[in-house]
DNA sequence: GGAAGATTATGATTGATTTTGAATGAATTT
DNA sequence: AAATTCATTCAAAATCAATCATAATCTTCC
């Protein structure tokens, strides 16, 4: 990798978060420690960043943001920690399916450490940030759905239907150990079922605050995927134990 | 192998890639590190790239460049002139597609005094803002174009296929009584071909920055679709109106 | 039309320059 | 006080510019 390349990478890296780790650069670039210490040195000469402790930070960055050298050291937010926790599963290779939703939105920017995946998504919004990050990506066609901007009606199911994942990643509007998994729209219910049934492994992302609402249509029993949430309950997480696979982050 | 016919492989990636290896030339071309080295050295003085170490980048390399979202907002005037002329061509429950790019962008804004539209874009960007807008869209499946976040290969154009258009908006990369329509990317130019030829009426948006340039894949003749442009010298108007219908807004 | 000479393009070689990754100890954070 | 992160140094690797001999192409002249 060129040293041009691996200067765009950072300044895109910063353009999507505001701020990067140089430890997550390392399996970004392939570089080792040492050259990305020197590119940021470079970059901040060209006035193009500003080196923080750490890593780096967007030269105009709002002030009214949390103490930087806090958020790059903390992962306070739990979206984020799910999708940590979600995009450490992926391994080099395989074909991944990744729902609408920012849950699982959220997991992009941790898919970038494998290498040669190949991921399939029906929402254009998920699309476009696959692009920036420069990971090979495959849309199928459909009606697109202007209120979560995920393609979903027979020409996306009959798309998928065609097609194999090794892990599906989806999102939901409510977890209950009665009613399973279920969101409002029948639609993308139909497009995530076929999601979930084409693939080796299916996980869910949902935070506690998902858990014991139902919505209109469900998409699929508790035991067809493996929960990936954040701290619940004790009773509520036992409970939940005995009908399918729970991951509980931090 | 001629030179010329190395210069041109070596602009050809650099416009797909935005950055080439002088290692990867190697095999593309045939040649010897040494001739290659002097290729560049030869195109950087015609100021046709510029030389980085290892290898060689576009003039205007990626990060030099205005961010998308400040792209779209210079030039204004022109493209939005031209969107807006584009825009009103549009009736009453047509279906009409759109093609990826900042100019046919430009048009959403204006599309919403139609009524009961159906718009198919090959564009993740330009579905996201269609959703924005409440317009109805359909996506063609496809492999997505991380630089230009348009969907293309052998899925878009055989979706595309089935359709038929009442009018198609399309960017180009540049027009000329010589070459015609011209783009970089083949596969681009595919799915341009296929729109192109499903509609009852086409029209390529493009400022006059475009005109007399040409690109790498023709994907049409002048007179295969109507030109609308800004103000261009006379001559050069004339000459055009010879060979194809032309818009000239403003 | 063809041969001799001039010009140009090519590929290999050389040593100089630049980049890289690892190691060390100092500085910083928690 | 422990753990990271940082700056500095150094050797290895990669890339570069310059040179030279050869091959290809173009001129010129017979």
């Amino acid at each position: 990798m060129l040293t041009e390349e691996r200067h765009q990478i950072i300044l895109k890296q910063l353009q999507l978060h505001n701020i990067v780790k140089l430890q997550d650069l390392i399996p970004l670039t392939g570089a080792s420690e040492s050259t990305l210490r020197r590119d940021l040195q470079d970059l901040e000469e060209c006035h193009k960043l500003q080196r923080i402790y750490g890593g780096a930070q967007n030269i105009l960055s709002y002030h009214d943001e949390p103490a930087l050298s806090q958020k790059i050291s903390t992962n306070t937010d739990e979206k984020d920690s799910i999708a940590r926790y979600a995009g450490d599963l992926v391994q080099n290779n395989e074909v991944i399916f990744l729902d609408a939703g920012t849950s699982v939105q959220a997991i992009i920017p941790y898919l970038s450490k494998a290498t040669d995946l190949l991921v399939v998504t029906n929402s254009v919004v998920n699309a476009s940030i696959l692009a920036d990050y420069q990971i090979e990506t495959f849309v199928p066609g459909g009606k697109l759905k202007a209120s979560t901007k995920a393609l979903v009606g027979s020409t996306t199911t009959k798309t998928l239907t065609a097609f194999h994942f090794d892990k599906a990643f989806l999102g939901t509007n409510g977890f209950s150990v009665k009613a399973g998994y279920t969101t409002p729209d029948p639609e993308e219910a139909d497009t995530k079922k076929i999601a979930l049934s084409n693939s080796n492994e299916s996980y869910i992302l949902a935070d506690g605050s998902k858990l014991e609402q139902v919505s209109f249509t469900r998409f699929a029993n508790l035991d067809e995927a493996t929960l990936i949430t954040n701290e619940l309950p004790v009773k509520s997480l036992e409970l939940l134990k005995t009908h399918t696979k729970v991951m509980e982050v931090k």
